[in-house]
This record gives structure tokens, C-alpha cells and sequence, in this order.
DNA sequence: AGTTTTAGTCTATGACGTACGCTCATCAGC
DNA sequence: GCTGATGAGCGTACGTCATAGACTAAAACT
């Protein structure tokens, strides 16, 4: 009924067809200056140096030496452009090499999706899983499932373990950005600088040692008392606070938590290869 | 050097204080007929009607019978007001029985907590571990002492298991909100019904059968080809996808591993009060 | 050449957060 | 009771935001 001039299915919503880059390039028109790539990548541009509240069409238009409304002829709205971002922001992937096993391939994999979330802390406040997957995501979701081709299993129930490590990542991220930011305050806080100084111009010992803790704990010892929270006290009481973790340390703990419950999970279902399993 | 009228510590923020709810009523000038606690109580009943886009400082006083200003006498600024709602949300947590074991409070408590995000998913696009908790949280913190009370650790070991936890219930509860608004989502499209019509309206079987990944799949089979992402089409090739896992399952996979998890390092930590450790 | 399609611009609108100054109710001390 | 300080809520105003709609001008098909 509609002019069918073009052969590709037109089925797909346009920001799923702007993600992935498939558009019959236009025929008639002035060139276009500026693409959705260039506005993607401005934006990833500002949210680096001056953080995601700053990514407004205006504030990405003027990177580019653009009026906002021309963003509009490749963006359908923010929110699109925003979605882009969460694609793009995954560049490529690290190659699980061919000689990893299971666990140190997703090990690898987890690890280095936190970087990307730690690196470019922005990401995080991103609408993540909202939206279908671009390349880039489903690239890395590829290494995924390569870490994990030795193990005999239906396939949703690799990406049921693929999906929770990816929750985990993001959590993890969010704890190590959030904790290093409270940390900044704090130390901005305590030698009394103004709030605008910029992070380098701290101390980083004095960063990594800043205890968020501080004040929760005055409150709870005069304000609260221990009635209200009997087994939090109980359990402070004996606490020996000059061994407190590293943050490092806190992300191999959640990484070998969750993955010995993975694999105690393969275990059970006979699904490890070199292994045998313990019913059957 | 400074005025000391009152006895109390004047050192905390100003937002900690009211988080805590110590401030000195106050002596002179009218009577307050707003407070902070209502302005809270309103922004969180406009995010729960309206979701908490709609939680603006003029829909909120609107939602009071005030003026927008009003608010200011009660909350520093928007976003105090938001951290406010982040420890208001986690009203109070289930009592984990005195009987229960490690486990099975740990999994109370952790469902007890995805449920509240499933209820309230505006919690989840709050700044939730930016701040410093309130006496909601710290409740809710207690009662995962309360479970972890037999097991002989460190506290901040058990810190770090309640945080692990924690973590999850977000991207847990996430993952639920945002694979049910999408799935509703694709069937408002399907069925061609205007995007305001609301939930209720819709068949709850459709919802529940609707399938994001119809996109990508076609995506990947057309567009992209098995050449790019060789894993994936490896893994799915052999799949039967009659067979899909409903969400609620999702979520006793991931507290399974967790907690299997959980439990392989409390054993070879010898923490577990009923067992021999592996070593000894 | 004429027609049609499209890229970027201009202008305008309504919502937002919130700085600042005002009015007047209330209470402490007389 | 009177009075003056204090603080509650309001009105106005400003700058920023996303984005609708009409416009101009460029490119390519006919």
C-alpha cells in the first residue's frame, strides 16, 4: 500500500536503526555537515570533561559550533541521544583469549567492564538497560559468551549468568565512583578549601584515607544510642577499624563471591567440562 | 570563639541534621504549618502517582496548597529534598526472625528489599549511595546484622557481604522495572494503542509474553550477520527459546548464586557456626 | 530549468530551579 | 500588655532547559 522504494524492512523503530548506523544514505538535499556519530561523540566529549548534568542540546550544539536545533535532524529528542551514548560509551571490548578459561575469562570480562564504569563514571547515570543493545554492547555480551563456550549449557541460562555479572558491574562501579567522590567532600570539607577545587590539587593519601563513616558514627554513639540498633553495635563493637579495606579489594571480593556461587551453580548442573559433577 | 547556645554538636551538615531529625524547634516567628517531613511525605506521593520526573519543587507545593518557595524554609534545595526521599523510601524492614538461619534471613532481607524497589521504582533513579543513610537505612542495616549475628567475622567483612547484597537488590530490581516497562512498551506498539493509555488497560498474559529481543534477533540475523559476534550465534544457535525463564525465577537465580557464593567464602573463612571449615 | 527534498537557523513557548526582598505572625523580654 | 526581634511563607524575576513551527538555502532528481 505505502511506497516501498527501499528494500531494507522498515519495521524497526528509527532510534534501533540509528544505533545500529543501517540508513540509505539521503538522495536529495544539501550535504549534511554534521551526523549523528559527531553529535554522539561531542556529547561523550562534554559528559567527560564537565559531567552528564552539562549535556544539554545547547551545550553539545556549541561544541560542535552549532545552533541546538540543528541536533534535532539526527536525534529525534534527548532522550535518543542520551541512548546512543550508553552504546557508544562501551567501546570495544577486551579479547578473551582463546587460552582462558572459564573463570578467568569472565573474571577478565567483569573487570574490565568496571574500568569502563569507573573511567567514565557518567555511565552510570545513564538509562542502562532500558533500551535495546547497540554493537557495541552486544560485541562485549560476544565476549561474553566466548568466555563461557566451554560450558554445556542452554544459552538463556549463560545469559542469566552473563546479565547478573553486568549488574554487579554496574553496582560495583557506582560504589567505587560514589565512595571516591563522598571521599572528596570530605577532605574538601575538612581542610576547609572552597568546594570548586579541583581534585587534583588533593592530597591522595588524604583522599584514600578519608572516612565516610565519621559522621554516621558520631550520630549513632550520641544521638541514637544503641537501643535502636542493637546488631549493627553488637557487631561494631569488636571491630578493629585500622584494618579497613582497600577499595581494590573490595571489587576481587565481589568478583570471586559471585563467581564461586557461579560456579558452584555449574557444578550442579554437571556443566563444567574438565569436572565431574557431584550427582548423576 | 563562636556563640554556644546549644549543647548539642553543631558540626554536622546541615542535610545530616535533618536526615536525623535533631534540630532545636525553634522559638520565635510563626508556627511552621509546613515541615519537612510532610514536603517529604508529598514529593514521595507525586513520585509514586506521577513518577519522579513530575517531583518538581512547584509540583510538590502544589500538591501541598503552598507556593514553590515555601519549600525552601524546610529543605536546602532539590536535590536535599531527593536525599531525603532516598532514606523516607526504605520505610521499615522486615523483622528477620529470631530462628532464621544466615541464609535464609539474608535471603529475606534481600528479597524484602528488591520488592521495595519493584514498588517504588522511582527509588531506583535516586543518588542512593552518594549520601550518608538515615535511620531508615541504618534499620534496615541492622536487621542484615541481625542475620549474619552467628557468624564469626569482622564486621567490616560482614560490611562488605551486606554491601555485595545491597548492590544486587538495585540491579535486581532495576532489571525487573525496566524489562516490565519495556515489555509494556512493546505491546503498546504491537497493538497500536496511544502511549498514554494506561497499564491497567492492557492484557497482563501480553505483557508477560512480550519479547524485547525480537528486534535484535531479526537485527543480528539480517544486518549483521553471524560474521561479527561468532560467540552469540554459537550459543544461540542451539537454543530453545519456548522455554524462557519468568522474571520472578530471575530473581532466585541471582540470589542463589550470590548466597552460594556467600556461602563458599564463609566456609573457607571457617566463619560458619554449624560446620567444620575445610582447613583447619 | 524547475521541482522536490532536506540541512541548518530563527523565534517562541512553557517548565524548571532558585536568588532576593517583602509582609506579617509569633514570641522573649520588658 | 507592649515592643522589637525573628522567622514563615509569598511574589517577582532571572537564567536555563527541551523542543515546536516556520523559515532559508542547498543539493540532486526530473
Amino acid at each position: 500500500m505505502s511506497t516501498d522504494k527501499t528494500p531494507e524492512q522498515p519495521e524497526l523503530p528509527p532510534a534501533v536503526r540509528r544505533l545500529w548506523g543501517i540508513d540509505a544514505p539521503r538522495r536529495r538535499g544539501p550535504k549534511p555537515a554534521l551526523s549523528t556519530a559527531r553529535i554522539v561523540q561531542a556529547a561523550m566529549d562534554v559528559a567527560d570533561t564537565e559531567g552528564l548534568p552539562a549535556v544539554s542540546m545547547a551545550r553539545v550544539a556549541e561544541a560542535l559550533g552549532y545552533t541546538p536545533m540543528s541536533l534535532y535532524r539526527h536525534v529525534a529528542n534527548k532522550d535518543e541521544l542520551l541512548l546512543l551514548m550508553v552504546d557508544a560509551v562501551a567501546d570495544d571490548p577486551p579479547e578473551i583469549p582463546d587460552e582462558a578459561g572459564w573463570r578467568e575469562g569472565l573474571e577478565l570480562w567483569t573487570r574490565a567492564q568496571i574500568d569502563v564504569g569507573v573511567r567514565r563514571p557518567w555511565m552510570l547515570e545513564l538509562p542502562l538497560s532500558s533500551a535495546p543493545p547497540g554493537p557495541h554492547r552486544v560485541r562485549w555480551m560476544d565476549q561474553a559468551f566466548k568466555a563461557l563456550r566451554t560450558i554445556d549449557l542452554p544459552a538463556d541460562e549463560k545469559l542469566a549468568m552473563i546479565g547478573l555479572l553486568a549488574q554487579h558491574v554496574l553496582g560495583e562501579a557506582r560504589v567505587q565512583v560514589e565512595s571516591h567522590r563522598a571521599a572528596v567532600q570530605q577532605v574538601l570539607r575538612d581542610s576547609g578549601l572552597p568546594a570548586s577545587t579541583p581534585e587534583s590539587e588533593l592530597d591522595p593519601a588524604a583522599v584514600e584515607a578519608a572516612n565516610p563513616w565519621a559522621d554516621l558514627e558520631a550520630l549513632l554513639v550520641r544521638s541514637a544510642g544503641p537501643g535502636g540498633y542493637p546488631h549493627l553495635f553488637a557487631a561494631f563493637s569488636t571491630w578493629d577499624a585500622t584494618a579497613s579495606t582497600p577499595p581494590d579489594d573490595e571489587i576481587s571480593f565481589g568478583i570471586r563471591i559471585l563467581l564461586d556461587g557461579v560456579e558452584t551453580y555449574l557444578r550442579r548442573r554437571g556443566a563444567l567440562p574438565d569436572e565431574q559433577p557431584d550427582e548423576g
